[in-house]
DNA sequence: TCGACCGAAAGTGTATACACTTTTTGTTTT
DNA sequence: AAAACAAAAAGTGTATACACTTTCGGTCGA
């Protein structure tokens, strides 16, 4: 269900955002071009058109003349994305337990046992990704790819904010959390189900951790694997 | 209250937005790179940048090899912009009548009494511009910036997409219905206030028109004002 | 020793060059 | 006259060149 669009600019797009939600690349690194042209083949060119849209996606800062850096979001900031979150989650679990359907159960069970196995196996850059894709799966189960795509976008966001999810408690927590939300919904017992997702936010936006390690950041390192 | 970087990239991403926004360029037209570097005065490499931009927003499509196209959003993806929108507008009302103060009445009052005085004046980009601007501008009111560039992202697909803000009566009637809101956020009444979004946003979205006029645009032509 | 200054190195911002693809146009063929 | 083809024109995709800015290292002066 990933994106198959292998443009050059999109795979470097793809690379360094998965590098920056990951934590392989901290907030405050510099991305200098040249270097990041050298290590993934080509030129300035293509480097700065994948920059301009990871600044677009605010997950990093273009300073001008100065280049290109991590983000490295605010308290006040991150507490924005949480409550737009919040709003739309609430709602679309609404949305969600009045057209459910026994596929679209099915098909969240097989996603929250898949996390599960993610986090039993300590997979952490696996259960990262499938955490927050549980959100988005819900969206796209709806048949609102727009919701979907706006979601992933804050939910990236989210991640270069919270590490959270580097704790292994805190992973099965949120797990747990998904499999309750489910069962709500297969309940169709919509009360409950938005006050599981709400609490469900409002626990991993109290899992924000804000300290500023300074980078110490070796570029080729981070982007290697 | 307008962005202030006019970086060059970002001059024509605006420009262009308005463009197409106010319809002064058509869904299908032919955005070529030479042409708009010569209408701006600048190499492609710029346009590019720019272009990039805009496709991120949705508000413009590019084809591999062949070029880009202001959007033609489908009827389908329209209503899923709307749904999002209903989403977050509704919890968003709810959430200022909660910390409603008297400045962020009069601040909103002032914004209904210009966007009246632009309606009356058939200002039309003015108008479109302003109707538009109250939804953001409530979200900066609740001191959720990250809210209020999201709304505005998405009113501009929106906007790409109704033409109904080009009807006086339909541009009156939005008028008339952001007065109402406003007035339900005074009384602190939270029921009446969500509602009256909801409804708002309903009348908003019935307005869809879907005719797909062919181009025939002259770009220099449209992009001159 | 510390700070200010200067030059070199590195890096960003924009334009241009060039290869390759699509579109157009004019010609040939049926 | 319509369809098919070919060459030319126009346009996109990527790399490179170059001007200008920032950064860094060292030297000089206080």
């Amino acid at each position: 269900m990933t994106r198959m669009e292998t443009s050059s600019t999109n795979h470097i797009v793809e690379s360094l955002t998965r590098a920056i939600v990951e934590h392989r690349l901290h907030p405050g690194t510099k991305l200098a071009e040249q270097k990041l042209a050298d290590h993934f083949g080509v030129s300035r060119t293509l480097v700065r058109q994948a920059l301009f849209q990871l600044a677009q996606n605010r997950l990093i800062r273009l300073e001008p003349a100065r280049g290109a850096f991590v983000a490295a979001p605010s308290v006040d900031e991150a507490k924005q994305v949480f409550a737009v979150r919040r709003m739309l989650e609430t709602e679309m679990t609404r949305a969600f337990v009045r057209q459910v359907t026994p596929a679209k159960i099915k098909a969240l069970r097989e996603h929250v046992a898949q996390e599960k196995k993610a986090v039993d196996n300590q997979d952490v850059p696996g259960r990262t990704e499938l955490l927050g894709d549980f959100h988005v799966r819900m969206a796209e189960l709806m048949g609102n790819q727009v919701l979907a795509e706006l979601l992933r976008e804050l939910i990236s966001r989210c991640a270069l904010i919270t590490l959270m999810y580097q704790s292994t408690t805190a992973a099965e927590h949120s797990n747990e959390e998904h499999a309750e939300i489910v069962r709500a919904l297969a309940a169709r017992d919509e009360g409950l189900a938005v006050r599981l997702m709400d609490e469900h936010l409002a626990h991993v936006e109290a899992g924000l951790t804000f300290d500023r390690k300074l980078p110490t950041n070796d570029l080729s390192m981070a982007l290697s694997s």
